[in-house]
DNA sequence: ACCCTCCCCTAAATCGTTTCAACCCCCCAC
DNA sequence: GTGGGGGGTTGAAACGATTTAGGGGAGGGT
């Protein structure tokens, strides 16, 4: 039942390093005997078997993806990318989701360096880079995803997100709010701490006290998580003028909030999210929102991992920071 | 630098044979051994290789899944299930977009049939299922999702969409609303036919005419179709009361569109949505929506995927279908 | 007629596992 | 003391491709 290449030899009455000939280098091979091989080839339904060749080979044509939540869009779009530049190489994309947990990446790892992937696209656990790092001693090649290399010898691409904190800010002094506060997942999260940092540095550029930001910080970046950030701050005595939160799910969720409880946004509370997901744009209240160009983050990203053991040896790690946008909508326009 | 099984039993002194009774058979092998045999493997930090236990085994560790759209969060979902069951099971999962493009499909089939993965989960391109039947001729099984078989010898794993229909228009009509329209995707899609004939069902079990059900179909099932489709409610005559939208997408984007025109929701028009992505209860005005357990069919398909070939011959093919469950917040409450 | 080239192809080695028949040794039963 | 067991281990044959050294034949130059 299932048809090798030996198979095509015989019916094709070549050799089989001929049929591997047509299929790797068909030029080598003349024109007469290569038509009747792929006639065979047809006529067989032979589709070569990966995980032979890869044997041989040593090189796999699947990368290794690890998302800590395929559930937030803006990954889901990172993954769209990367699927889209894996494809385009004949590669394919083997998708996890690390929940943030260090022994669900480890466990995912573990299963990608079995299948011998040719790379592997990670945001890693904050607290466990160390695996990432054992990766590459196996000739894994590894390329950061979002996350910044603290470390030297990966690739990494990621977003300036430092600066998309200053663009948020800059726009909610601009438009005249002074009581600021800042919704942010856990501080531990590289990417939360550098958006506080720019929003700070915003402050700062300004000439106010960058201590005067509220920062209300939450367990996750979900809409869940969100919600709740919304009822401490309305729970809360002086109410902020304006909110910049680190993303769109937890500004989804505080604006959920306070429509519900009559608030009017912007007049009464301006509102800036984070990644500009398509949701953002929907909501009933269009999200201003600091936009990631998270398609291209996990196109570049795959590229660089398939380029990387194009030249083993003397590879050169790039690390490509994108810079961040701000899209102005409704929620965070000045009321008069 | 790649150490394999070879290097183990040199270093534990045992044969190649020994350390793969104690990587799958740990219990024939004396403790001794074992033990000796495990130390070798972690001192030298051996990971099998997938590949060549593929090779001889015939069997990988991987299953596909292929989806319309990883943008659309009840896709998302799915692909959560079916990776949480995969992972259980050891294997990984290997994530493919087909864009509702045939091409696209065949090609990323093309893909999976090379890396020989387990099995394939697949929401077919309505135009084109036979390449699908052509994979069970290739011995890989295949799991048709939220695409109830028209095909005999497959398991499929979907949810009642009719069944899905006619709750939404009780509903609505239950909630006293009388001028109906639906807004749907494409009807060459089989889950937007059925939901449309089950909206017709419940008119018809209402004792009312189901050509009354306006019918307002867009190109695709996406927020930006979504906004269009408002337009067009709103720019025609004779206004309904209630629209009951083919997915959430679609949905938020009518309510969008509406809410930025002032329409009161649910005041002057009720909405109901199906799949209840999580964004549907984060819409400012909380959708009403059908709500399939999408994660649990990721879940189910991926297991039916990798329980068909333990019995591989005398396998029934299973048709697991879910019952969807009307979800009811503020977007169509009745208004006095 | 001989030798060289060049082109196209073949045969065999190899990748890292799993599996299975054979074997070894020790102990027990008769 | 001999003949079975039987637990534990070994060695070699696969799996299906890629790769490389080499062979055969045609053609051309001298």
């Amino acid at each position: 039942m299932p048809v090798s290449i030996k198979d095509v030899a015989a019916l094709a009455g070549v050799s089989v390093g001929t049929v591997s000939n047509v299929l790797n280098r068909p030029d080598v091979v003349a024109d007469d005997t290569r038509r009747r091989v792929q006639t065979a080839i047809d006529e067989l339904g032979f589709v070569r078997n990966e995980s032979a060749r890869q044997l041989r080979t040593g090189t796999a044509r699947a990368i290794g993806l690890i998302v800590p939540d395929v559930s937030n869009p803006f990954f889901t779009d990172v993954a769209r990318g990367a699927e889209d530049a894996a494809s385009d190489a004949g590669h394919v994309v083997i998708l996890c989701n690390s929940d943030e947990s260090e022994q669900r990446q480890d466990r995912h790892l573990q299963l990608l360096v079995e299948q011998r992937v040719h790379g592997v696209l990670i945001t890693p656990v904050e607290a466990a880079p160390e695996p990432v790092l054992r990766l590459r001693a196996r000739g894994v090649s590894v390329v950061l995803l979002d996350r910044h290399a603290d470390v030297q010898d990966t690739c990494s691409v990621s977003v300036d997100h430092r600066l998309g904190g200053t663009l948020a800010i800059n726009h909610l002094l601009a438009e005249g709010h002074r009581e600021l506060a800042m919704i942010t997942g856990p501080l531990s999260i590289a990417q939360c701490r550098q958006r506080l940092d720019g929003a700070r540095d915003a402050l700062v550029a300004a000439g106010r006290d960058p201590d005067g930001l509220r920062v209300i910080e939450v367990g996750a970046m979900n809409v869940v998580s969100g919600r709740n950030a919304g009822e401490r701050v309305l729970a809360g005595t002086r109410r902020p003028d304006a909110l910049f939160c680190a993303n769109d799910l937890l500004a989804l969720g505080v604006l959920q909030v306070m429509v519900r409880a009559g608030v009017r946004v912007p007049g009464e509370l301006a509102i800036v999210g984070y990644d500009d997901i398509d949701f953002a744009a929907a909501a009933a209240v269009p999200l201003t929102s600091v936009r990631q160009p998270s398609r291209l983050l996990g196109r570049r990203a795959a590229e660089l991992v398939l380029g990387e053991t194009q030249a083993p040896q003397e590879h050169v790690h790039h690390h490509v920071v994108f810079s961040p946008e701000l899209v102005v909508r409704e929620s965070s326009r000045r009321f008069r």
